[in-house]
DNA sequence: CTACAAGTGGAACGTCCGGTCCACTTGCGT
DNA sequence: ACGCAAGTGGACCGGACGTTCCACTTGTAG
């Protein structure tokens, strides 16, 4: 019979011989968790994608037998604009404005999606497409602190460390406002760089900080949205009163 | 139909004629709650801690009809905590080294509690007691603030927004690496702190970094305990332990 | 001591989740 | 054109959650 054999069935990897429609359903998948993904994080449900992609749940589950496949996928080409925005700070002749530069851009992309910025924060020994290009990424980076730590610019205390925590910080701050106040993950970042700054060396200026009343209202917003399911309607006409 | 006998049950006010056995209830609910979401944060389930507590689920929906009237009564003394904060730094000679001290002694109370961080992150318009608090330390933040400039040691550009979002980073850092690596909230603090110094100020020290293996922990940790559904045997070794 | 209301916890919903099964449909090589 | 395997989604299961109901227990006032 001569089945040509090309079935590749390890997960995880980029499956090259599906079947027409089943490619076209998978990129609906993926366009569909690509979109709650950065809306939502990563928490959102399997089912949720699947209605959202207009697929079954079933199908979902095969293409992608864990969310971390999912997450694997999705976020490869994120994680490529992740290695970029390294590799370009890289490039830039003034290594110090390279590492700022980075750094803005690296947490710009996390308030951007949502998902993202708690991809930066944790780790998926699983998603091993997405780890690969996170280790590429850390080693720029340290080769990257190195060279802004020789012009003495960056203080010498600062590690590589500090850029994970930053982004920990970061994704905190994001998870709070995304919503309401987008722009406060600015001025977060704005203070790091001043901290990361050597004495003597000009910082990069200070964003503004958000209105209080926006900030106020994300505030709200974050304590609506982790507990969704406390929105009761009203208790409507209940027979034994009290 | 029923006569209204006693329908003044406003939520989140103290319940004072309660039975004995009832009143006992209520302390053994709240110290089951301030355990766990100290431990665990605040999307612990109802229906864990009316387990911890050893109560009924009736028990507890009947004495604390949403999570926020929970929250409200078991945050209450903290937010005290938080008050005496502001108050104690109020009442420092020097309103530099008070600002600091206030701003470390409330990150580190953030990080001794998850829940706590979270509530510092969040607004709960119906937890009355809370809020009350939470109003009368701002109060005092702003006295600090305007104070803690004066002496030429703080930025002019800090704003009691920085402070807000400090906590919802910190929030961040905590959440992330509160088991593994559980002195990271620190280094943050020290960055903000640098920040925070106006030029020609000594900033207070910077603490160490956390250990790499211990960050690297951490990450791995959250992707687990924010989907802990997703637990399966592992497939194989992990390759380069960094 | 007694009667009654305040209080209790188990059980029964209804909903949503992730995972699996299976009778269908459909692409595609022939 | 045709047949088969790849692919599909509805259906079902077990479990967790929040809510409500109700028969029972237990303080406590008189």
């Amino acid at each position: 019979m001569a089945p040509s054999t090309r079935s590749y069935a390890s997960p995880g990897t980029r499956p090259a011989g599906l079947r027409a429609d089943a490619e076209r359903n998978r990129e609906r998948i993926l366009a569909a968790a690509r979109r709650l993904f950065a809306s939502d994080g990563l928490d959102v449900s399997m089912a949720c994608v699947a209605r959202e992609a207009g697929v079954g749940k079933a199908t979902l589950a095969r293409r992608f037998p864990s969310r971390e496949d999912l997450i694997d996928a999705v976020f490869a080409d994120r994680m490529d604009a992740y290695v970029g925005a390294v590799t370009e700070a890289l490039a830039d002749p003034d290594p110090w404005h390279g590492f700022t530069g980075f750094v803005r851009n690296v947490c710009a992309m996390q308030a951007a999606d949502r998902g993202f910025a708690e991809v930066l924060a944790m780790t998926f020994p699983a998603a091993t497409a997405l780890e690969a290009r996170r280790a590429e990424a850390y080693h720029g980076l340290l080769e990257l602190i190195r060279r802004a730590k020789a012009t003495g610019h960056l203080r010498e205390d600062v590690t590589d460390q500090d850029m994970a925590i930053l982004l920990m910080a970061n994704a905190g701050v994001i998870a709070a406002t995304h919503e309401t106040a987008p722009d406060a993950w600015n001025r977060l970042v704005g203070h790091m760089l001043r901290a990361f700054a050597a004495p003597g060396t000009e910082p990069p200026p200070l964003p503004p900080a958000p209105s209080p009343a926006a900030l106020y209202r994300a505030m709200i917003q974050t304590a609506r949205a982790t507990r969704p399911a406390e929105g009761r309607a009203e208790p409507g006409a209940r027979p034994g009163g009290e």
